[in-house]
DNA sequence: CCAAACTACTTGATCAGACGTAGTACGTCA
DNA sequence: TGACGTACTACGTCTGATCAAGTAGTTTGG
């Protein structure tokens, strides 16, 4: 299991991928997440609210309430045209990173 | 240049791979990163310095005070071998991000 | 039929760590 | 002498991830 300190700084671009093909909703979200990463990480229900919150305060994703006709209201996200920017940004941000620190990464004897 | 957000989780393991060969103190630390990273990123002071105190009290590395012939006294660090199995674990746990990170990623169009 | 598990979220408090600002201290060189 | 480079330290702030806990409806197994 991946520690969340390590994926600290790229929750965002992991909440908006699940969001670039179809509007999803926090739980669809975590299991997207949960699923893409095999078991080697598990983004915490408290970080992935306060991640779909803060994203939407910026104007990456807007809210709205999906037509339920049963189980609990659920609060769906899309994306906002200024959001894909925004993940097209992370993704370029995190290319440069990997190039970044793996100069720092040496190879275990 | 690359926010130290992106950084954030990766400051031990960038202090770290600087002490790998021989002892070093926090400016020298400090310019090696700002070389390798080749002005994309450059590591504030006092998170070089927080990190360095933090991995001396979990005892990755411990400090002696460098004999100064001139210029004012630094502290120096040397690597132990708990610190030396630390980078290598967060080498590995790395490698294990980029991969994770990178099926969230996609090409932009 | 009832309890447990799963779905779907919210609130509030806490904590680590990165940062800004500022200051101390020593040396060299113009 | 004053600017610049070296070499730190202290303090306060803020973001964001976490823990703990609770609310609420749906489904499923014994």
């Amino acid at each position: 299991m991946i520690s969340a300190d390590f994926i600290r700084g790229y929750v965002d671009l992991l909440v908006l991928e699940s969001l670039l093909d179809e509007p999803s909703y926090g739980y669809a979200i975590s299991k997207r997440i949960e699923q893409l990463a095999q078991g080697q990480y598990e983004m915490k229900e408290t970080t992935l609210y306060s991640a779909v919150r803060r994203l939407e305060k910026s104007g990456a994703v807007t809210s709205f309430q999906g037509t339920h006709t049963q189980g609990r209201a659920r609060t769906y996200y899309r994306l906002t045209d200024a959001g894909r920017r925004f993940y097209d940004e992370k993704c370029e941000e995190w290319r440069q990173t990997v190039a970044l620190v793996g100069r720092f990464v040496r190879d275990s004897r």
